[in-house]
DNA sequence: GACAGAATATACCGCTCGGTATAAAAAGTC
DNA sequence: GACTTTTTATACCGAGCGGTATATTCTGTC
């Protein structure tokens, strides 16, 4: 495993992102002042802007890192999984894991920026609409490698299940989080686990 | 029918609601400026000033408009649904409708209001938790007069069928919206529809 | 521990923000 | 159609915005 000790450029510009990203993700992208990082951060301005060349590079850099987070906890939650049937089947777990998750940190990034950014930046609507689709595809991949493996109903349409979950899992995060009554998200987690259930082959 | 002539005052402010609303949604109450609801009213900043104390009311007035235009479409799709179970059996009709209408408006402003709001601005975020829980109470009321009236299965979960519905909704929305993927609606509309069919006695 | 280069703090720029005071113009009233 | 009241436009305010130029302070090297 090739590791390197990272300069201190490097660090500080992690630690930016690192205190940046929960204020980012609930103030939003255009309601956080770079004034808002500095404290956050415990930076200056200047400290700041000698890190990142302006404020849409700083999001777009958050943004990514909020994937990243997301991204880490699926590996995490599928880890014990090994053939794609394992690993659709844990799904349920790992959208319950991403609700405790999300519940400090302002909800799912990747729904704040798609609701924010879909009518007023072209930049991070792309990436938003990259992180939705890749998610659905590995969904997806994985129920059509199910199939193959006879683990999941071959007339199951992977990519119904997939948009379902992702809808579902979406659509009751963010109302359970404006309301407080997590009996959405309680609801939807089931739902899904009925759909994971419901391909078993 | 009791009915009579609006002051200037009153048709103005209406008017200033109804060009404000679709650019509200789109660039978020945060996001725009009042020079930018200047220009889309026609009107300068003393005019707006003159019919609204401050910017935060004539959200708030915006945010009572989105819902009222939200449920003149729903009064509209179950106009002619008598039964509980015909209203209910409306209902993917009506987010049928009510996606074709988001398409040009900005997405769904409830939605749209609460992942800006949840965290930044606790008066608008009453306002949206308000509407959710009134849909899902509508929902599940329609549900559990529809179980009396013997048109729905009596082992009907009505709060978990209404709590499905709306999440289904508001997710596959923003993630057709921001991916240009229409197929998340799609399928969200299908699944809606085998829920209220799987409920039928 | 002097020196060079990188990283951060300070102070400032032009601009736009929400909001207001006041003048001009419309609208309603007799 | 003059008069009063309501409504809108103009001009301005202090504050905060994103961003920058420069001074200062760290950090690693010999």
């Amino acid at each position: 495993m090739e590791s390197y000790e990272p300069t201190k450029s490097e660090r500080t510009r992690r630690h930016i992102i690192e205190k940046a990203a929960p204020v980012i993700n609930k103030k939003g992208a255009a309601g956080t002042s770079i004034a808002d990082l500095a404290e956050a951060t415990g930076l200056t301005k200047g400290g700041i802007y000698g890190n990142f060349s302006s404020k849409e590079e700083l999001v777009a850099a958050v943004y990514d890192y909020h994937t990243e987070t997301i991204n880490r906890i699926f590996r995490k939650q599928t880890a014990n999984a090994e053939t794609p049937g394992q690993k659709i089947a844990a799904y349920p777990s790992f959208f319950s894991e991403l609700y405790k998750f999300m519940t400090d940190y302002g909800g799912c990034p990747v729904l704040n920026t798609a609701a924010e950014a879909d009518d007023t930046n072209p930049v991070l609507r792309r990436k938003v609409s990259g992180t939705v689709l890749s998610w659905k595809k590995q969904a997806a991949d994985l129920i059509k490698a199910g199939i193959k493996t006879g683990e999941i109903k071959p007339d199951t349409d992977a990519e119904q299940i997939a948009a379902l979950m992702l809808s579902l899992f979406e659509g009751a995060g963010v109302l359970a989080r404006v309301t407080g009554d997590n009996s959405f998200a309680k609801e939807a987690i089931e739902q899904i686990d009925a759909l994971v259930c419901g391909i078993k082959a």
